[in-house]
RNA sequence: GGGCGAAUAGCUCAGCUGGUUAGAGCGCCUGUCUUACACACAGGAUGUCGGGGGUUCGAAUCCCUCUUCGCCCACCA
């Protein structure tokens, strides 16, 4: 570990060296608690300030991080330090999630590894041992996230499994229990034969899929000339056929309804019913319907009175599980249900039942955790009634309490809100919350069914046995309470709770938006009576260059810790934030880091090079305190820079915007404001690079080297616009401004950059005019000597024609201009004779410079026809807009105002540009 | 099938409620080891703002339409 002088001397390597630094510094923000929010400074418990919370998105327990997560935490950390540095009590809470399926896969890959089922250990050594798995080497992206920086409230580290998250849990069921919101119904849901589990809508995921619609004829019950053939993806699910249905509106078989058919291989007659289900225009109008292995048909079935015989089991195996007798050939039972697909194919083509097969495509559900394809399933399952809790949510984010960013979600969420489907919460896997229901064997009345926040033994009702069910709560269910459970709910006097909730701003992918961020609103308002947070940032993903999203199993990911080990923690995050537009994707190549995490490491570099120049050139002596200066002894740079320091901290600040609604809600016109920070990062590193580096140390350069006062006011100044914007990049790049900050002269020891205060504009004064025209000049300069490849050594003379007041500013900047470049500035009253080039200025200062033996007329002419060509065009199309009677009636009288300025000059210009075309070359 | 969004320089994107000669980063070209930085400095080139139509004094910006991509949702067997 190298310690930081807080002092150092200049003698520093002309690269950053990140890997020397950063772990040490992160120690010490640690070590000082710089991280660590206060309750009882808030607000809204009797303290000083303004709360400002995130709460981290929890990572799976198992998890490594991965670029997404970087990208992720990246904008987090930029604001919870942005939040902390503008004075308010900054809580960012990290931690994990127990992932139910996704652990629990884990722990069973390593049994099978072991030759072991979960069966084998049996549920408690099976969630034993996953626990001692899960903290043994859980966690470790919490770790990972410190060496990028992330500047969580690691005391407040939470996991959706620990006790006091689980007391929360429970509470939450109860409620929504006793409240009937949360229910246990007997239908269809999607089923994972691979995870033995029930799985969410949300959990199953359509894939598109190229399938075979077959077309089975069935023959009509009584006249063998006749059949109806219905199409179908799933033919092995004909075992379990009840009825077929047709539209009571289809002529086709309106004759049909009410009579029967004979089910293929199995010699059974089921009935023909009428249901608007049957889309006339679909195959051939004709759906067989299977209650137990699909959703619709069970409510088909359910109208009907229909029995649902069940012929593929839990593996996804066909088997004769219930109500299913005689229904599985005896060839097929204990057939895997793809196998049994074929198989079922060849037995109707050998029964010539089978018609036509087409090549279909078609949405089949896969499980988002393992891949399977899901298999509906007749079960009993936990359900939360949604309806009517969406219903707040949804006013939150159409009134504005919430606001969803990029806006393009909003629709999204409105139109999954409003047709919102009971949640399925259930899941029969060992991983996971336990369902707090238990049932008495003995009593029946109230109900045999009890919902307890304690955990029992005996019925409260009769004092008999009780057992507590069996299933496990989606993972879902613990996130969603997130906002509350790590803030001490269902404890309503929790000081995190009352200090803290609501928070400020999430930030997270849009794929779980209805996973996780509905549900905790939903939550929010039913348990808090509020929403959780003002604000969502929904940010976009880390991609190839081929645009393929960056993934473990495409082996196109970039590993966060290589960057960090390679370039920085801050080359890593100036990377990501300032390549990512709000919501838009971040596209690295995972194949060339160093291309594609320069920018990031060549902006870290660039600071650190100002920083040396100003260690080197301002040294430690003590440097007169900013505020004593008085504004006659600031330079015509310090005034520039001073100006553009303001600017700069404006537009950083409005680029991440308001901090919070102010009066709750957010009004239109800032629903969408703020947290652009891409523009942040390119407004700070504008500032840096292109005016303070470019700009301002080319400019001071001669005056630190000249002892004096004026000296001593440059570096004054150099130290307070550094300081400031090492301020200004602090939430980008953390590391390396804190190292160059603490080196500052006049740096207290103890004190830190990340707990310091945010810049603000001072306002008024000087806007650094006089330096634009020097600028300008350079400018000019330079494009002349490269125009005319005027070797870099040798220095050029040049006249200046303009204003006695521009005169007097420029003669005493002469040495500025000569040496930014090299130029010889010299003042006439009229432009001299002679090949020169000619350059008129805004403000109508002419530069002309002498260049016997370097000019070619020829090709001089040519540049300047062209350009007073392109002048004269511009010209034209003014004259014609401002010829125009309705513009100079109905456009604003500033605009009007501004173009006729805008043709005085160009005219004066097109002016003295004829005329040296005429001088140099002649009547055209 | 329904809904939403996008199309601007070779690439990734800014361009806010219509109004300077449409910008940035990266890339590209030309010079330069100029005493903080070659991970740098200086200079430069590149766009019928997807096509067509409309509204307007004025359109990259608003409206319609077409084309092409992307996203979300959905029970079409």
């Amino acid at each position: 570990m190298t310690t930081i002088p807080d002092h150092a001397e200049a003698d520093l390597p002309a690269q950053y060296d990140p890997a020397a630094t950063e772990a040490a510094i992160y120690a010490r923000w640690e070590q000082a608690g710089c991280f660590t929010a206060d309750a009882s400074r808030s607000m809204r418990v009797g303290g000083d300030r303004h709360p400002y919370g995130i709460l981290m998105p929890p990572p799976n327990v198992t998890a490594i991080l991965h670029v997404g997560h970087g990208l992720n935490s990246a904008v987090q950390d930029v604001l919870i330090r942005w939040a902390r540095m503008k004075g308010m009590e900054a809580l960012w809470v990290p931690g994990t999630d127990h992932a139910g399926i996704a652990t629990q896969n884990v722990v069973e890959k390593q049994l099978a590894a072991e030759g072991l089922t979960r069966d084998d250990l049996g549920r408690e050594l099976f969630v034993d041992r996953t626990k001692e798995f899960v903290e043994k080497t859980g966690g470790v992206i919490l770790q990972q996230l410190r060496s990028i920086g992330a500047s969580a409230d690691w005391t407040r580290a939470a996991y959706t499994f620990s006790p006091e998250l689980s007391v929360a849990v429970r509470e939450a069921f109860v409620r929504l229990y006793e409240k009937k919101l949360i229910y246990r119904g007997h239908r269809v849901i999607h089923w994972c034969p691979r995870c033995l589990t029930s799985l969410s809508d949300e959990e199953a995921e359509p894939q598109e899929t190229t399938g075979a619609l077959y077309h089975i004829a069935y023959a009509v019950e009584g006249d063998s000339s006749r059949s109806i053939t219905v199409a179908t993806t799933r033919p092995e699910t004909m075992f379990g056929d009840v009825a077929v249905a047709v539209n009571p509106a289809d002529e086709r078989y309106q004759d049909l309804v009410g009579k029967h058919v004979i089910l293929p291989l199995l010699d059974l007659a089921i009935p023909v019913v009428a249901d608007d289900y049957a889309d006339p225009a679909f195959g051939t109008g004709v759906v067989k319907i299977t209650p137990a292995h699909d959703a619709n048909d069970f409510e088909v079935g359910r109208r009907h009175g229909l029995p649902t015989p069940v012929v593929i089991d839990m593996h996804g195996v066909m088997n004769e599980v219930a109500d299913a007798r005689g229904r599985v050939p005896q060839a097929l039972r204990g057939v895997d249900r793809f196998e049994a697909r074929t198989q079922t194919v060849a037995m109707l083509d050998a029964a010539g039942r089978l018609g036509k097969k087409e090549t279909h495509q078609h949405n089949v559900r896969h499980c988002y955790r393992c891949d399977t394809v899901v298999e509906p399933r007749l079960s009993d399952q936990w359900f939360v009634r949604m309806a009517p809790l969406a219903a707040p949510a949804l006013d939150a984010v159409r009134t504005g309490r919430v606001r969803l960013l990029p806006e393009k979600w909003v629709g999204v969420y409105e139109h999954w809100m409003t047709n919102i489907r009971d949640w399925n919460i259930s899941r029969q896997i060992w991983w996971g919350h336990r369902v707090p229901i238990w049932y008495c064997k003995a009593c029946d009345a109230p109900d045999n069914v009890i919902a307890s926040r304690e955990d029992i033994t005996t019925c409260p009702h009769c004092g008999g046995d009780v057992v507590q069910d069996t299933d496990v709560l989606d993972t879902w269910f613990s996130s969603g309470l997130w906002p509350m459970s790590t803030l001490g709910w269902p404890n309503e006097n929790a000081t995190d709770l009352k200090a803290f909730y609501p928070t400020d701003v999430l930030v997270t992918a849009p794929e779980i938006l209805f996973f996780w961020v509905a549900r905790m609103i939903v939550f929010g308002y039913e348990f808090m009576g509020d929403a959780p947070f003002h604000s969502v940032y929904l940010h976009g993903t880390a991609r190839d260059t081929q645009g393929r999203k960056m993934s473990k199993s495409l082996g196109n990911g970039i590993d966060p810790m290589d960057v960090v080990h390679l370039y920085g923690a801050d080359a890593l995050r100036y990377t990501l934030i300032a390549g990512m537009g709000l919501g838009a994707d971040v596209f690295l190549d995972p194949d060339d880091l160093d291309k594609s995490f320069a920018t990031g490491r060549n902006f870290a570099t660039k600071l650190w090079n100002i920083g040396r120049f100003l260690l080197k050139n301002v040294g430690d002596a003590s440097v007169r305190p900013f505020e004593d200066l008085r504004p006659d002894e600031l330079g015509r740079s310090d005034a520039w820079i001073l100006a553009r320091l303001d600017a700069a901290i404006r537009e950083c600040d409005r680029a991440v915007g308001p901090i919070r609604p102010a009066h709750g809600t957010w009004p239109d016109e800032e629903r969408a404001a703020g947290l652009r920070l891409n523009e942040f990062a390119e407004t700070a590193r504008r500032f840096v690079w292109n005016e303070l580096a470019d700009w301002y140390l080319e400019a001071s350069k001669g005056r630190l080297l000249t002892p004096g006062a004026d000296a001593e006011v440059a570096r004054s100044v150099l130290v307070h616009v550094f300081d400031q914007a090492l301020r200004l990049l602090h939430p980008i790049v953390p590391f390396v401004t804190e190292a160059l900050w603490q080196r500052l002269p006049g740096h207290v020891d103890g004190t830190f950059l990340a707990t310091s205060s945010w810049p603000a504009a001072r306002g008024g004064g000087d806007t650094g005019a006089d330096f634009e025209v020097i600028k300008e000049i350079v400018e000019a300069m330079r494009r002349v000597r490269s125009e005319y490849a005027i070797a870099p050594g040798k220095t050029v003379d040049a006249f200046a024609m303009t204003s006695a007041s521009v005169r007097t500013m420029l003669e005493g900047e002469s040495a500025l201009v000569s040496r930014l470049a090299r130029t010889q500035l010299a003042f006439v009253d009229a432009v001299p004779s002679g090949a020169a080039a000619n350059i008129v200025l805004s403000g109508g200062t002419q530069l002309i410079v002498p260049l016997a033996g370097l000019i070619d007329v020829t090709k001089e002419c040519e540049r300047l026809r062209t350009e007073l060509a392109n002048l004269e065009k511009q010209l034209v199309a003014l004259e014609t807009r401002l010829g125009n009677p309705g513009f100079i009636d109905r456009a604003p009288a500033n605009i009007v105002e501004a173009e006729r300025a805008k043709r005085e000059e160009w005219t004066t210009r097109a002016g003295l540009l004829r005329a040296r075309v005429e001088g140099l070359c002649g009547k055209a």
